[in-house]
DNA sequence: TATGAATGAGCCTTCATTCAT
DNA sequence: AATGAATGAAGGCTCATTCAT
């Protein structure tokens, strides 16, 4: 009773964290205002997180899951194959360009990563999470139906990533500029490019 | 005489903040950190620069134009138009790879652009300039050998930038998962199947 | 029988918190390292002490008594009368110079004392007592061989006590610099010019 | 000029943690304290001294660079051998027991050294130089004379020093205890028990 | 009797900023 | 044009204390 107590103010913890992250950048939040957000003290929060650094090393792992895990439902969506890769795709971006918080904090986070040890790996981590699941989606799907990569297959799905990740960057600072639509048929276009067919064997 | 003073001194707080902001990052440097590297007080930067945003966006200013102008002198080097694009992707690439200060400073600041709106507009005009170029380099040289685009003319540059920053913070965060041959000649894939043959006049 | 329990509980309290102050002293001493230290919680020690304030009161008491019990047993090793005081100040010297816990104690809660009106009276308590001790122990024995004071009788044992003390806080601070057997002989010799043939009645 | 301003200051705040650690002790002191009864902000205080530390490390050499000027002093009041003895004693006590701000501190502090390696060096400095003073205004004048010391000669003056500053342990806490000529002519016998005639050479 | 959770005051420190010189 | 000194707000953190359970 007690122990769930403590579980569930740390999780209002995080999450009170990934809001106000979300909303200011790592540079200008203070434990103040994340403990505002979270309805408590300042003191509780160091009671949960002993350090503000241990507090962000959760959040970010949080955000890194709960971006991995709704990224995973979209390749779940059945259909035909290219549809199925279309709509993937589609979410894939629409994760990135809602700015939900998740993806905003851990957009933040890359740059602290550079001078903060102990981040940089958790972030390697997602990245090597979410490029596994490119691969196991889209390759067996397409090897299926007779193509194969003409880039190395751990190589294809960080280039998808890439291109998605460094596409909501230039959104992020100037919204117009890229239209929905043109970005996923843009980046179609590029996936089929990474494939040929196989000659027969 | 003194105004040059002035001006030189002013380079050289800025030059001394790239340096810095590189090393350490936005949310780990203070004007104290950047007045001990320019060798001068704390009161002579703020003598130069009335607030810390003011020199930053200067410091932002300053990083934009010198990327920017290093990639200009890459689209330059002549010869067949195939290789000229094979060594501007090359260029570009190691520009971003090789961690030079400037483009450290715009990948950290970037993340500060979110929460400023001084900051955005600044790295919206240089991604636009960075887009500029790269559509007056390639867009010539393919059609004239009788190539044209698949996606809008405005977009195609963005993929390619988005594609290569993209790629580069996943570097920053795991040096080794790919490699500089890996990513160009992706890139060069990728770049091909953007454009079509144009259907005979 | 719940009863003892708690008085238990408060007696680990307390002997913990000796071990405790006497590793890292009153000012980097919480109550936190105290409970650890007991293997308690935080709220068991308060429930035992209502206030840091009233634990170390206990603490000290405690402290003073088992110092003050230590150099009793000293006192009662029998034999000829100028060995059983040799043999006492050796006891007195030995138990300030080896650092026990509750001789480091009482030293640090001492500077304490200066502004800590509770603890004040407690420490002057047990001076009063040690002198009292000593000179229980040494007038009748000296008296008896026919020599008398030179000094009040009651300042006599302060001197004791105040040279020993004074002496071991050289110690602390440098060990090397006095050895135990010139201290002894030294008091040795103080001791005796204490004293003076009384004349003969 | 504004050299010379920055020096004041700093001994202001020197002077002003003296007052304030003598009143408050230690434990009881905090920065805020200092500053306000230096009448500086808490900013200014830091800017000269970059850590708490750092001013309590001086703090403690100024208040042992006072005492042992003012002793020394004591020393130099000419007159007959015994009669210079005798005023230099009732000196040494008198520091002690005035309570002046800078004996208190070190007092204070001297608990503070059994856990802290900065402040012990600087105090076992302090002692071995009044040790040395004692030795030098005490031996010549006594040897002058015809008499020897019975006990090592860098052990003597240890012992006073140790006697003086463990009776004003006892006079802190209970200060009725003893009168300043009790304390004084029982240091004259002892003094006097430290050495012996010479044997004619 | 004891615990875990939470509070809030206070501490040391950092830092952008101001200002007299 | 530049400096050293000083400010004060804020930040992260510690800790004695309270309280529901």
């Amino acid at each position: 009773m007690r122990y769930k107590k403590s579980e569930i103010s740390s999780a209002q913890i995080v999450q009170a964290a990934i809001r106000v992250l979300a909303r200011q950048g790592y540079a200008r939040t203070s434990l103040m205002d994340i403990a505002r957000e979270a309805g408590m003290s300042k003191g509780a929060v160091h009671y949960h997180f002993p350090t503000k650094e241990s507090l962000i090393q959760v959040v970010l792992e949080t955000a890194c899951d709960a971006v991995a895990k709704r990224t995973l439902d979209a390749w779940k969506s059945g259909g035909n194959p290219f549809e199925a890769i279309h709509s993937s795709l589609l979410e894939l971006w629409r994760v990135r360009t809602e700015k939900n918080d998740e993806a905003s904090v851990i957009a933040d986070l890359l740059a602290q990563s550079q001078y903060d040890d102990v981040l940089r790996p958790k972030l390697a981590a997602y990245y090597r999470y979410a490029a596994a699941q490119v691969e196991e989606a889209i390759m067996p799907t397409l090897t299926e139906v007779g193509l194969r990569p003409r880039v190395p297959a751990a190589v294809l799905p960080r280039i998808l990533l890439g291109l998605l990740d460094g596409l909501v960057m230039q959104i992020f600072v100037e919204p117009e500029v890229l239209s929905e639509s043109d970005v996923v048929s843009a980046i179609e276009i590029i996936a089929q490019s990474m494939f040929e067919m196989a000659p027969p064997s």
